[in-house]
RNA sequence: GCCGAGGUGGUGGAAUGGUAGACACCCGGGCCUUAAGAGCCCGUGGAGGGUUUCCUCCGUGUGGGUUCGAGUCCCACUCUCGGCACCA
């Protein structure tokens, strides 16, 4: 790399004396930006200018601490899952807009951490390997050279000292030691769940493998079900023993803080509506002929309009019918039996459906109205929401309506609307429902109540008799965790048969299951190369004894590992807290791979492969771990070696940096990234993982949620639609970076749109863009020349107003409008003979910084080194010669000449800013007819203003022969008179 | 169906209830140049008028309303995009 400034400066040095500028031309060239930002990259790793001082057993931060006390300032965005080759634009958006934060907020004073890693280990990534026929583990390699090298390119000052891969044993250890503190506190159980199942492909499929039948056109050819993605035959559900945590036990306390939170308002509506609180009462219904009861929940207990009740097929009591439990008719048994057969397989949940049922016979009780109902067996009762049971009302529940007229049970009207129609209710259109208004009829002693009030006295009635209770329930389900899949990591579980048998294990309900006891952590994903997903939803992992064969670690038989591996949304779930703790002796930067900044090839890339299938031969269960670090390569042996093995974070640090203040990331993570994290967050405050009590929260909900602020950045587009491969239009940032550089392209993608909404991408968008910092670049340069022009009043006014404008854009993260600023700025100073001072060019460097990291630190050097020119020139005319080693020449080392990064913001006066010039609209009944310019202090002496925009020629002749009725004054805006 | 975001020039987009279209892109014209490119300057919502400086009318998805004044607030529609969906 070629290092211009230094022959620039003698240059300069030997011509300055001659009072001439021949380096001015060459100066004003257009600047070369893969010169500036390679010389920069280098210059920051070796400075490690992004490196926080996280303290800890880590490296001494001292340096960076002497001035002034840490501000620890924790600035993440949601780490990328390296689906596919590269990063495209989209991701580049979405850091650089996180990054242009996180550098604001460090020339504001702040210690800024902004870390980065990869999210890649989970059904993203395989689903991406499994496509391009490529084993997972060689994929991660891969793909972790290739993001890390576009990531460094970006330009954003991510601390490369810590970097988190979640399919780093040493990462997931943790995520697995997460898994075993939910099962100690009882918050990880088993239960039969339904999985996508396609009988074709013989393959468990995730959800989003399932096209949807709802899409029409789907609907047509396959009549109503799911479809699978790759051989387009119906998916099935399968009933499968599942893990899951119990995220419903933290439902209230997810709800809680959420009006109080400083996040995105869309992402917290998201998140109360997902977990979807609802106030309402069960009621239980006795079976007759049977010692059964039916409880249904309902938030509209219109008990006098009840006519039947439905059970949804997955039913406890349908179980009971069919294990002979509950005695039905042989004839009923049959239909019952053919019934919930059909509904297994039509069962992938998309939108409505025909309504179909079957009768089981049997009546139960309705005690509050006092007669018998039958009871029904149908597919449009889910068995998830409420109870699995709805107590069915037709006159007042459209779906419930739809059901008995299709079936002809009765319709009983006990609302009436406010149009007073007592009639049959023998449409859907005549359906009241639960939240119009309406008054209570036929309901004995409810009649004449508000339809709301009805339902109150209903439910006090239900619990006074004890019939009923009333509970809240809750959209949220509980978290399913495990997944039939390879690249994952192992759930860290034993089952012994012996101690089940026995009805001895670690938690009472679940004989006969362990945790991996926490020194044998981590379990190591073993190499296999039949990785694919199963048949009938085994995992890959089941057909390696070798990986499951395992002694009980309560009484050492013959036991055997779990298989199943969990969801990516766990590794994902407490990433945040990792990334201060991360010690790693090896800088990543200093890592030559990563350096090279040349892609992998698909020549390297082959190589590459057969490499590490060498280092993979046999499994050999007892050498797993090394064998699995070999294959991520040696840096991560290095790191794995030199942890502490005891925690998976560092309790001082984590006190100092947590939580995360600032989070960026896509509103497509409203709902479940981050409402795990809060989850696990809570979970692991609650267990006394995360003690806080030493120090108080810095205000607002403090250490009771995990990031403190949520800013969901918007979309790229491109050509009107969302970048996909199937489109074609997927814009690769590289190409853009090579042509234009980082800056141009940071500030391009800036300037698209308000970063919380988004843009659509154009490539004629990005030559004004560029042409516009070559413009700044001309006029910083242009400062440092003895040619330019005199300072100019209304240059300086401007930037004082500037300095306010951008300030203000950056705590909002309007950088599209900070930017539209700073190129009027630059327009004005165009009109003003083309050149500003040195001191405000500095001002402008400074304001441009966090938007074109490179290049401001470019044109700060510059200017850094013309006034150590000047500074020596002047004592040269005092003194004479100034001497080597001397007191001026430490003065030269001000603290100006180091990264223009770590300077402190501009201010503006506000007193310069009363001064400014101000346009007043000059309006006729509102219409502007008129502008009158003029100052502040002339505004002040009111009448005066006034008559004089009266006499105003414009005006006048409207006013002419008319009478005003009123005259506002907005001061420094308008004067309006209203006339007639 | 429900929830959320939105509808402003040829395009991306600006506008604490106060001059609609900032800033850019595209396009057109000019300067410079042997030429091209780059760069610089000017114009650019629509319609009409004034031989310049200017003036008038219309205009923010549709229809109402509040207000001295509405792109912005309220009501009712409508369309687009995201998410959820037989949620009892």
């Amino acid at each position: 790399m070629k290092d211009s400034t230094d022959t620039d400066r003698s240059k300069t040095q030997a011509s300055a004396r001659l009072l001439r500028q021949p380096t001015d031309s060459a100066r004003q060239a257009r600047f070369d930006h893969k010169a500036i930002e390679a010389k920069w990259s280098k210059i920051w790793q070796e400075t490690k200018i992004n490196e926080a001082p996280i303290g800890g057993s880590g490296r001494d931060p001292s340096a960076k601490l002497k001035i002034r006390p840490l501000r620890p300032y924790y600035n993440l965005m949601m780490f990328p899952y390296p689906s596919a080759e590269g990063l495209h634009v989209g991701n580049m958006y979405a850091f650089t807009g996180s990054d242009i934060f996180g550098r604001y907020m460090r020339m504001k004073g702040y210690d800024v951490f902004e870390p980065i890693g990869l999210d890649g280990f989970g059904i993203h990534s395989e689903n991406f390997a499994l496509k391009i026929g490529r084993h997972p583990m060689d994929h991660a390699v891969i793909t972790e050279k290739n993001f890390y090298a576009q990531l460094s390119k970006i330009g954003a000052m991510f601390d490369w000292s810590r970097t988190v891969e979640t399919y780093n044993p040493e990462y997931y250890r943790w995520t697995q030691w997460l898994f075993v503190q939910m099962f100690k506190q009882g918050l990880a159980y088993r239960a039969k769940a339904n999985v996508n199942y396609c009988p074709s492909c013989k393959t468990v499929l995730a959800d989003e493998q399932v096209i949807p039948a709802r899409d029409a056109s789907v609907l047509r050819v396959a009549g109503g079900d799911g479809l699978c993605e790759r051989c387009k035959s119906t998916v099935e559900k399968k009933a499968l023993e599942q893990w899951f945590f119990r995220i419903t036990k933290y439902a209230e306390k997810l709800l809680n803080n959420l009006e109080s939170m400083d996040w995105t308002e869309k992402v917290k509506i998201a998140q109360k509506n997902w977990i979807g609180k609802k106030e309402g009462i069960e009621i239980y219904y006795p079976v007759k002929d049977t010692k059964e009861e039916i409880i249904c929940f309902t938030t509209a207990p219109v008990n006098f309009g009840m006519t039947f009740i439905v059970i949804s097929p997955e039913h406890e009591f349908v179980q009971k019918i069919l294990r002979g439990e509950v005695v039905v008719s042989k004839e009923k048994l049959k239909e019952i039996t053919s019934y919930v057969e059909m509904c297994a397989k039509r069962k992938k949940d998309v939108g409505e459906k025909e309504k179909t049922g079957v009768d089981t016979g049997l009546l139960a009780t309705n005690r509050v109205a006092g007669w018998d109902v039958p009871v029904w067996i149908s597919d449009f009762v889910v068995m998830e929401v409420g109870t699995g049971a709805v107590q069915g009302c037709p006159a007042h529940d459209t779906r419930d309506f739809e059901f008995a007229q299709k079936f002809g049970l009765p319709i009983k009207r006990v609302v009436v609307g406010e149009d007073g129609d007592m009639s049959d209710v023998d449409t859907i259109a005549k359906v009241i429902v639960h939240g119009m208004n309406g008054t209570m009829v036929n309901s004995e002693f409810l009649n004449d109540l508000p339809f709301e009030k009805g339902l109150q006295a209903t439910m006090d009635f239900v619990e006074k008799k004890g019939w009923g209770k009333r509970v809240s329930t809750y959209h949220l389900r509980d978290w399913l965790i495990s997944r039939q899949r390879y690249w994952g990591p192992p759930i860290p579980m034993i089952y012994c048969e012996k101690c089940a048998d026995g009805k001895k294990g670690e938690q009472l309900d679940m004989p006969g299951w362990y945790s991996v006891p926490e020194k044998d952590l981590p379990v190591v994903l073993p190499r296999i190369e039949d990785y694919k997903p199963g048949d009938d939803g085994i995992a890959p992992l089941a057909k390696h004894k070798e990986f499951f064969n395992v002694a009980c670690p309560s009484c050492g038989a013959n036991a055997r590992r779990e298989t199943d591996v969990s969801d990516t949304f766990l590794d994902s779930s407490w990433y945040f807290l990792r990334y201060p703790s991360v010690i790693q002796e090896k800088i990543l930067l200093a890592d030559e791979n990563i350096l090279d900044t040349q892609r992998v090839s698909p020549g390297n890339l082959d190589n590459n492969i057969s490499t590490l299938d060498n280092k993979s031969s046999n499994i050999n269960s007892t050498k797993l771990g090394e064998r699995s670090s070999n294959i991520l390569s040696a840096r991560d042996t290095e790191r794995v070696s030199s942890r502490p093995p005891n925690a998976p974070w560092d309790p001082e640090i984590t006190k100092k940096w947590l939580p995360v203040q600032m989070y960026t990331g896509g509103a497509e993570h409203s709902v479940l990234h981050l409402l795990y994290s809060r989850f696990v967050w809570k979970a692991l405050r609650d267990w006394g993982y995360l003690d806080f009590s030493a120090r108080s929260a810095q205000g607002g909900l403090g250490w009771d949620e995990p990031f403190s602020t949520f800013f969901a950045h918007g979309l790229v587009i491109k050509d009107g639609s969302k970048m996909s491969k199937s489109k074609g239009n997927v814009v690769n940032p590289d190409e853009y970076i090579a042509s234009y550089g980082a800056d141009a392209l940071r500030i391009y993608l800036m300037f698209m749109g308000p970063f919380s909404q988004g843009g659509d991408f154009r490539d004629s968008a990005m030559e004004g863009v560029s042409r516009w910092l070559n413009r700044v670049w001309k006029i910083v340069m242009g400062s440092m020349t003895k040619s330019r022009s005199p300072m100019s009043e209304k240059v300086q006014k401007a930037l004082n107003k500037l300095v306010k404008k951008v300030g203000e854009d950056m705590e909002h993260r309007r950088y599209n409008t900070a930017i539209a600023s700073m190129m009027e700025f630059t327009n004005l100073v165009a009109l003003e003979g083309g050149t500003v001072t040195e001191d405000e060019a500095k001002v402008l460097v400074k304001l441009l910084a966090p938007l074109a990291p490179h290049l401001a630190e470019e044109m700060w050097e510059n200017l850094a080194k013309s006034e150590k020119r000047k500074v020596k020139s002047e004592q040269e005319k005092e003194q004479g010669v100034v001497r080597k080693n001397s007191f001026a020449l430490s003065v030269l080392r001000s603290p100006f000449s180091s990264s223009v990064h770590v300077q402190s913001w501009p201010e503006f006066d506000a007193s310069i800013l009363a001064e400014d010039e101000v346009t007043v609209a000059v309006q006729i009944n509102g219409k502007t007819r008129a502008t009158i310019a003029t100052s502040l202090v002339k505004i002040k002496e009111e009448s005066a203003f006034v008559s004089l925009c009266q006499n105003d020629a414009r005006v006048k002749k409207y006013l002419d022969g008319k009478k005003i009725l009123k005259t506002i004054v907005v001061p420094g805006k308008l004067v309006n008179f209203v006339i007639v």
